[in-house]
DNA sequence: CTTAAACAATTTAAGTCTAAACGATGCCGA
DNA sequence: TCGGCATCGTTTAGACTTAAATTGTTTAAG
């Protein structure tokens, strides 16, 4: 369903990429997110799992920044997991106004299980894409990230 | 930072595509919310002017497909925009059961307005891609959203 | 030292979203 | 015609999110 707007032919061509990417990428979130649903978590609580599975223990503030959510929303995301035990905090020794987190054994076994399973879902869909059509992805991808920060730069707030 | 996963070939490939599509378009998304609200509006209630403004007056379930959100959520939104009077219920009298929503003279006004800057927001990103790449960026999201379509038939819920 | 500024995490208030239940209406076969 | 089923919009409860204010801690300048 493209755009109904009548503008430049650049215009309408933009307005149409950018429809179907947010389509798509919407779909795809909401399909994983319901796939996510099964094992108890959602997508942000599997995001922090899978961040300390793969990076160890991180200071809140770090997860904050690489899931680009709001300190506020970090604590509220750890408390959750906490009352899960899948996570523990621990004030940092050094710094006492950090915390780290760490995975608790229950924690890492239940990324353990679920992380393959998650990415089995992400590579069949993704297994439409032949190896150039995914290898252009990636470079698009990272050319709109570097644009949106020099844009935002540009002009801030 | 590509992912620290250990896997097949594949499984990595896809895995950095995958978390470059989601950071890349998490920040889109929060950079356009960031303008929307300097007009007063959210990204929500902007897509529901914008399709009344381009496809004429729409049933609220019509809405709901469309933007891909609940009947809730569209009753939740038109509320709020008909509170700034910026549209208008109007029930079926053929189907009473719906009702049908009209952009108001206020609510035309407004997006008449915001569209062409949250359009050129849209251009100025989108600008650093060539038209090959751009060309190629909606054929994959169009494979994508298909994927995800057919892999919801094969194993529903 | 002491105090001001900077920073981490938490709390709070407000907003947005979904799923599920509900009431009203329309459709259709018996 | 009537009774059951489907569909529409709304309501409700609960989850998630942010922004802003708050608390506690560290750092650095005087």
């Amino acid at each position: 369903m493209p755009t109904h707007y009548k503008g430049t032919k650049e215009e309408v061509t933009v307005l149409n990429v950018f429809i179907k990417l947010t389509r798509s990428t919407e779909s795809l979130f909401q399909y994983l997110s319901i796939k996510l649903k099964r094992y108890g978590i959602t997508e942000a609580q599997f995001g922090v799992l899978e961040m300390l599975y793969h990076l160890g223990p991180l200071q809140q503030n770090q997860i904050a920044r690489k899931l680009l959510r709001s300190r506020g929303n970090i604590t509220f995301i750890i408390d959750k997991l906490e009352k899960m035990n899948l996570v523990k905090r621990v004030v940092d020794a050094e710094d006492r106004r950090c915390t780290e987190v760490y995975l608790t054994p229950k924690g890492e076994a239940l990324i353990k299980k679920i992380f393959p399973m998650h990415l089995k879902e992400i590579v069949s869909i993704f297994s439409v894409l032949n190896s150039n059509e995914k290898q252009l992805l990636e470079k698009i991808c990272k050319k709109i990230s570097k644009r949106i920060l020099t844009q935002k730069e540009d002009k801030p707030q």
